[in-house]
DNA sequence: CAGGAAAAGTACGAAATCGTACAAAAATGC
DNA sequence: GCATTTTTGTACGATTTCGTACTTTTCCTG
């Protein structure tokens, strides 16, 4: 057996996070006061990956139930920052379109949040993170593999 | 300005927010299912760095709001895991104890977790973890003292 | 091409999260 | 030493999160 690199593995995913937290704390000060995070995260995923998304999908992207996904995405709705249409290719589906209204919140979110990268970046070079970068980025391929498998 | 950073410092953090989720998810397994992940860190946190620490900086030390902490704090103490005593040295302010049942409880939530890390040590060697360890440390370290400055 | 199994989404209710307001105690400043 | 401010914890209510159960549609197996 291999205990004793269990310390060592706990210790990554500690300090994976705080860094989170820390990173969603200060994305949550660049958003209005009555969104979360996960509404950006959405918005922010259909704008970069997959406009068009279906719900379930965005529930499997962010790892939380469906229900979940589901009320964000009425969250949403209710503020004409998305738009769900049917599914022509599934009529058990539907699917989540960003509106004009959504494209611009992103950009005014990122807008508000760019200082705090800035003040990020003066704290940890750029050198630091692009080192680490493949890595890390190998670590959550293999990581989010092994979820595939069960 | 050093805008075109920004994508680099957008992917790392997006990068650190799945490997949080993806081991928060796993952890959440190996929990009684009426228990939370914040439920077991606090109990990690007093077994291992500070048993007896009053409830705000329990709450400062997961950067959650006070109310958040009360609310975990009462649940486990309603558990038996934890005890809170007034503090002799401030009277606004209390301490919290582990109990002996909360000591059985961390050791039984990390027998429970073992294998799923043995699973993760196969997909993610601790040769490739030990590599980035340190540089991880680094930039949490660092954007922990950015925040400090506020 | 049925008939049952699986998948997508929703309704509903319970628990968690957290902002606001408050009470008690301590620290501060004059 | 006393008034003011700050700090700690709690009460309460609004919102978020999510498990269970359900409906509708599609897939699958024979």
């Amino acid at each position: 057996m291999s205990d004793h690199h269990l310390p060592l593995y706990f210790g990554f995913f500690t300090e994976i996070g705080i860094i989170s937290q820390l990173s969603r704390n200060m994305l949550e000060n660049s958003l209005p006061s009555d969104m979360t995070v996960h509404h950006f995260s959405v918005v922010n995923h259909l704008a970069r990956v997959s406009d068009g998304a279906t719900p379930i999908a965005l529930a499997r992207a962010f790892q939380v139930p469906k229900t979940s996904m589901s009320h964000t995405i009425a969250g949403l709705t209710q503020r004409g920052l998305v738009e769900m249409r049917p599914n022509p290719k599934d009529g058990r589906s539907k699917k989540l379109w960003l509106t004009e209204a959504g494209r611009g919140f992103l950009e005014q979110v990122i807008a508000r949040f760019t200082p705090d990268v800035q003040e990020t970046i003066e704290a940890v070079p750029p050198q630091m993170m692009a080192e680490i970068m493949p890595q890390l980025s190998e670590i959550r391929r293999r990581l989010d593999a092994l979820r595939d498998v069960d």
